[in-house]
DNA sequence: GGTTATTATTTTTTT
DNA sequence: AATAATAACC
């Protein structure tokens, strides 16, 4: 007896969504209903065969998505049923197994995150030991690090893999960096991102036992977006299926845009040969966009190598067709979309059905303006994270020394800010004593506080008051232990003495300001939860899509102009997509094209960009660029390249795009709008 | 030793 | 154009 029907599935959607058992791979094109499809599988799962919503695991990449997901299955199941499920990012789903298992390791669970500036600074410091008479860039030899963790090598293995040469003296530095690196992080008990999945994949892999007791717990799992997975991600959807085979992946090899993080096609191009008798489902039927965009869609990807043979479909004839726009510079091309996305919002268009995609942050800044300029408002998503700045990463560090005070780094971070008087002298100094002494630096700072020598004075303040805010976040809530602590630290005066503009102070303080809100929210929503490291957790997980405006209604998208990189729209959706600078060397990029890469992938991502309009694309192309300050000329992008059916190319240097009385119409609106703007 | 001037170098995408 | 790295200077 079923409580839950399945019949708002279309024929092949309803497939996938009620086979449970064994492995199933279901190729999901742009917009062919995937999360629809998933969530009800979920739902039926639970309802109709009695699953426990406990022993289902769904993985996604972003939070966002996770959230999404959870929300609508939810949505299906009600609250009660849908709580004990797990939908996870990769990312946080290792992080709740190390918390639990990374003693085995030899790590405490008290582990900090590092992110990239940690990295670069770990790598700085071993290349001040590592001279072959040669500089090496930090970024490359990072890199290299990344790639061996994201393959699942460690520094120990190094020598043995494939990837080392001896001949090459990158590789030969790499193999010391590496080494070094990770034993400075084991040494601060910290780890970093790639250590999330590399470390859990080793920990499941020497301790099969653990591996099965996970895989035991979920008995179901599902994957999103698993075109996107690296090998690790691979070794570690293995381990946890390896108690059973049911394992659900969806995704689209069209939309495979990762692989420079280390994602691997062949993931879901393989599927079917790591899985013995994996059933495929493949959804084709597009219900997001008009015909003529899936059209000139269906075209751009045709050309890419190596995909898995499906052609989308749309049976909604509506629309206009997709345009194509020349334009002058990118001042021009910034002014010609803002212009008609005003026009747009003439016509009773909502700002939140318009998005403005781009394949480089770069190309934000003159778009910037122009709606500012034009008071159109706007949001952008990703970009720098609040996180990132020096005032709220000193904050970051402090509350990371509390909760964790073997991390040298952060504790280095803070040390001197602000100012107590310990400089390079008094650090050298206390570095000695950790040597000596064979502990870490904030025991360093501990013993000589004991000692009472003088020259330890502010290393003892600093000292009483890491220990004494241990006690407080204990004591009293998140929010009330933060905000004592940057009064006690007389953190505002440190930004006052140090920002003499006071625009730039107002900015850093009211990102302080923020950020305690953040933390009060935080509070709020976790109740007696809300604990440091929780916190800690979140900050350091938080992707950029995460504009945290959790007050808000969610369902709700805000009266704003969407900008974004093609990479963060990937599974979005906008009645209005401005695709800009469709150009040779933007898209492809020059890196891909001069250094060898993947056109492919570029190609991909093109397709990714049109597929997220519904109802009108427009795509942009400037004929002149500024590059590193000079005027460059620009072509259209080889992808549209012969494609000139499929859209309207437009002049939009002149009025050349418009009939006679559209022109004459134009001109009287700017030329009103000149009148108003003169009479302010 | 720390600050400032000059010069080199960069602009891909991010959990 | 903007930023980071390096050199030069105080």
């Amino acid at each position: 007896m079923s409580h839950f029907s399945l019949s708002g599935l279309s024929e092949p959607q309803r497939a996938a969504a009620s086979t449970i058992n064994g492995p199933v791979l279901i190729l999901a094109g742009a917009g062919s209903g995937k999360t629809r499809t998933v969530t009800y599988r979920m739902a039926h799962m639970v309802l109709n065969e009695k699953i426990p919503s406990s022993s289902i695991l769904a993985v996604t990449f972003t939070n966002k998505a996770a959230k999404e997901m959870k929300e609508r299955v939810i949505g299906l199941l009600g609250k009660r049923k849908g709580r004990g499920l797990t939908v996870s990012t990769f990312h946080s789903l290792c992080v709740r197994i190390l918390k639990e298992e990374i003693h085995h390791l030899g790590y405490s669970n008290r582990f900090s995150i590092y992110d990239g500036g940690d990295q670069v600074a770990i790598v700085r410091e071993a290349l001040t030991y590592y001279h072959a008479g040669k500089k090496f860039d930090k970024k490359m030899i990072l890199g290299r690090i990344g790639f061996l963790k994201n393959n699942g090598i460690l520094p120990e293995d190094y020598i043995q893999s494939p990837f080392f040469n001896e001949e090459d003296e990158y590789d030969l530095a790499v193999e010391t960096v590496y080494r070094f690196y990770q034993e400075r992080l084991k040494f601060c008990n910290a780890i970093d991102f790639d250590d999330l999945l590399l470390l859990t994949v080793h920990l499941l892999d020497k301790h099969p036992e653990i591996a099965r007791k996970y895989s035991e717990k979920y008995q179901y799992i599902m994957v999103d977006e698993y075109q996107d997975t690296n090998p690790l991600q691979f070794s570690l959807v293995q381990a946890l299926t390896s108690a059973h085979h049911n394992i659900c992946v969806v995704g689209d090899d069209d939309q495979s845009i990762y692989a420079f993080r280390g994602a691997d096609i062949r993931n879901i191009l393989e599927f079917e040969n790591h899985y013995k008798g994996t059933r495929v489902i493949k959804l084709e039927q597009n219900y997001r966009s008009t015909k003529k965009i899936i059209d000139l869609a269906n075209e751009v990807i045709k050309l890419s190598a190596g995909r898995k043979e499906k052609t989308m479909f749309s049976t909604n004839d509506t629309g206009p067709k997709p345009y194509l726009w020349r334009t002058g510079d990118t001042d021009h091309e910034a002014g010609v979309v803002v212009d008609d996305i005003i026009a747009y919002q003439k016509d009773g268009g909502s700002l939140a059905d318009v998005a403005i995609l781009y394949r480089s942050n770069t190309q934000i800044i003159p778009f910037e303006d122009a709606l500012r300029l034009s008071m159109v408002p706007y949001r952008i998503i990703g970009g720098q994270k609040l996180y990132d700045k020096k005032e709220i990463k000193d904050l970051i560090a402090y509350l990371s020394v509390i909760h964790n005070p073997k991390d040298e780094l952060s504790l280095r971070r803070i040390l001197n800010v602000p100012n107590r008087g310990i400089g390079p002298v008094t650090l050298e100094s206390h570095l000695e004593i950790a040597k000596v002494n064979e502990c870490s630096l904030f025991e360093a700072f501990e013993l000589a506080a004991q000692s009472g020598e003088k020259v330890a004075h502010g290393g003892a303040d600093f000292v009483k008051t890491i220990r004494k805010y241990q006690q407080k976040f204990q004591e009293h809530t998140l929010a009330e232990a933060l905000s004592t602590l940057i009064e006690e630290i007389e953190y505002y005066a440190y930004l006052e003495k140090n920002y003499d503009h006071p625009k730039m102070l107002e900015k850093k303080r009211s990102d302080v300001q923020y950020f305690i809100e953040s933390a009060e929210r935080f509070t709020r929503f976790r109740g007696k939860f809300a604990t440091l490291e929780e916190f800690i957790e979140k900050l350091l997980l938080a992707d950029s899509q995460n504009e945290e405006k959790d007050d808000e209604d969610p369902d709700v998208r805000r009266n704003e102009v969407t900008l974004m990189t093609l990479h963060s729209s990937k599974g979005l959706e906008f009645e209005v997509v401005y695709f800009v600078g469709m150009e040779e060397e933007m898209i492809p990029h020059k890196k891909t094209i001069t250094e060898g890469g993947d056109i492919n992938e570029e190609r991909r991502l093109c397709y990714v960009g049109i597929t997220r309009a519904k109802e009108k694309l427009v795509m942009t192309y400037c004929q002149q660029r500024k590059i590193y300050g000079k005027d460059t000329p620009r072509h259209k992008s080889r992808f549209v390249q012969e494609l000139e059916a499929l859209y309207e190319e437009q002049d939009r240097n002149a009025l050349g795009h418009l009939t006679d009385e559209e022109a004459d119409e134009y001109i009287a609106d700017v030329f009103s709008g000149l009148i108003s703007s003169l009479e302010d």
